[in-house]
DNA sequence: TTCCGAAATTGAATCGTTTCAACTTCAGAC
DNA sequence: GTCTGAAGTTGAAACGATTCAATTTCGGAA
């Protein structure tokens, strides 16, 4: 007797309880726990707090597939990102994945190693999870994979990236104004001859930042603008970095007072190719980063940067999609616009004398 | 009339086609379309072509919520960590994310901040998602969390953590190998005073590596076993280690050539605390640090560090998950245990003089 | 007492698959 | 020509929720 007990009460626990259940715990039907769970305000509070009672006596847990099927909406968002192991990208994906715990839903990450075929056998993965949203920094051909999302009727956020149109939501950060806050910082620090070791033009990220530095010199009175060389590298590493800068320095002579770097690994390797040829970051040389990655500020030389609000980029993000999918008769589309931070530690330093 | 043109296609194409639809454009019934996508062996040639016809023609998804609640499974993962913003924890996702993709399934992920709320929280989520596995690095009391899954007929793999029992899936790192590998390398470079620099002992991963440590001393002859001493860290981070460093050098004075930390960031630390007081890296003191960031390579003092298989770690954890998924009755509960491996760069250097 | 309409509740139909027992087809054995 | 069994195909039932038209309930007005 004492062993039939037990295997009730295995039975109860291990097998799912159902609608069905609660609503005959309850002596309702089954509309009504349905009401219940979905629009409690139409039930008399009696009602409901029976079915609520059942509710909880079973542990009763809605089947996401069974409402999905019918109902036609998921809780569940999918994320695709080209790399997950930027730290940029993990604290979007942080900043998500808070947003849409906050409001029931669920991500799924997608690292597409920037490949399209990848992003492309993942939004059909993701198509046929019946996600509700993506969240989405494109590799390439952003139209293609866009219409395939929308045309499925799911929302969308770029993510890093502008929409041209206004048919979609985005989420970006101001790159230009990066760039800018970055080359006025050593201005007011009286540097007037700037190197910008940054990447390949065609990244847009780069050219905008890029494009910001010089908007920051053409705004200056012309008697005070600085010298500005652009120097490119390959990879934005720190390794390639501090190669391309020894042989610039070698060819050219140290003909600057300050560096601005794609990035702050870049940063770093910089300082140590400076300090191979005897020139010490900020003595003889200041040096501004990019992104405030977390060691810039532990680092043996702690790194003035800029900052971007990665985490709020992502947590933005998941909530316009969040929005659109609960409001979409409400939602407008919106172009979010983040403003990066001058972060001044160590490696910057004012060579005015008075 | 090209206005109700219009509408027609964009109806076509927004309505989601469903196995109905390619069973009657191939002229075979509903079943036979399912086992065209299930179990392609069991249909005549023909059929089967007919029916791929068919689907690529209608550009047919299957609609996972219908399936899962016919057939009670999804093809969905949660992978359940501490902390994304950790480069460890994003090498593992990324390769559960590659082995899972593999296998045609997807990665929910969620990042409890090692609290246990949240994990609770993201637990209870994962089951109403009807997840079919979860991958898991438990914050603390292990034992509820993995009843709570296992009740529901979830598969389970811990990752970084051993299973006690059997009756889960484990995938580990040799971390008491990684203390040796790290002790033997210096006492083969002739270092017979060695500072471990590490963190809480109740932590199980830095306990671990620190009976490494130990063992590895109690290896060697009585005559030729190094002096060792233990400092502890609150933080794990590189300041903390600076500070605490700087510190006890003060105290103490230099009483050790090599220092073996707790991770790179604290070995990072250490090579500035130890410069600020004049002593160079490797020249006086060599250093190794632990997990081989990024960054390791290309810092100012390359260091030489304990490499993890993270990504590995992450892709046989989906990958033995996935075959307690799909082979229910084959499958047997495995532990893994990866070993570490030393990568020497430019932080340590050899003492000996012969 | 009767009737009315608003509020609350009901339950059959539905979503798109999988499953499996039942049925059809057909080549070969007798 | 008939029978047999294997191979291939069929289609109704089921999964567990939501939805909404239909039904019941009930307080108050006539």
């Amino acid at each position: 007797m004492g062993l039939d007990l037990l295997k009730f009460y295995c039975i109860v626990s291990i097998m799912s309880v159902s609608i069905r259940d609660v609503a005959q715990l309850a002596g309702v039907s089954l509309g009504t726990v349905s009401n219940a769970i979905n629009r409690p305000e139409i039930l008399a509070p009696a009602t409901l707090k029976k079915v609520q009672g059942a509710i909880s006596d079973l542990g009763f847990v809605p089947n996401a597939s069974a409402r999905t099927l019918r109902a036609g909406k998921t809780r569940v968002l999918g994320l695709v990102v080209p790399d997950i192991s930027n730290p940029f990208f993990t604290d979007v994906s942080k900043g998500a994945n808070d947003a849409a715990l906050a409001a029931g839903y669920v991500v799924i990450l997608c690292n597409t190693d920037a490949s399209s075929e990848k992003e492309d056998q993942y939004l059909a993965v993701l198509s046929s999870q019946n996600v509700r949203g993506i969240l989405i920094t494109p590799s390439r051909d952003t139209k293609k994979s866009l219409d395939f999302i929308s045309e499925r009727g799911i929302a969308i956020a770029l993510v890093d990236r502008e929409s041209q149109g206004s048919e979609v939501c985005s989420v970006a950060v101001n790159d230009s104004m990066g760039g800018s806050l970055a080359l006025n910082h050593l201005w007011e620090l009286g540097h007037r001859k700037i190197l910008l070791l940054t990447g390949a033009a065609n990244i847009p990220q780069v050219a905008h930042r890029d494009e910001g530095v010089k908007n920051a010199i053409a705004e200056k009175k012309k008697s005070e603008r600085p010298e500005l060389q652009i120097l490119r590298v390959n990879q934005m590493s720190a390794t390639s970095a501090s190669e391309t800068l020894s042989k610039y320095v070698t060819d050219h002579g140290q003909n600057f007072t300050a560096i601005i770097c794609g990035n702050d690994l870049m940063a770093f390797g910089a300082i140590r190719a400076l300090r191979a040829i005897g020139l010490e970051t900020p003595t003889d040389v200041s040096i501004v980063g990019y992104d405030d990655i977390d060691f810039a500020a532990s680092a043996n030389v702690p790194l003035t940067s800029i900052a971007q609000p990665k985490y709020q980029l992502g947590f933005a993000a998941a909530e316009l999609v969040i929005d659109e999918c609960n409001n979409p008769d409400t939602h407008v589309h919106q172009r979010i616009y983040f403003q990066p931070q001058l972060v001044v530690r160590n490696s910057t330093r004012s060579i005015l004398n008075d």
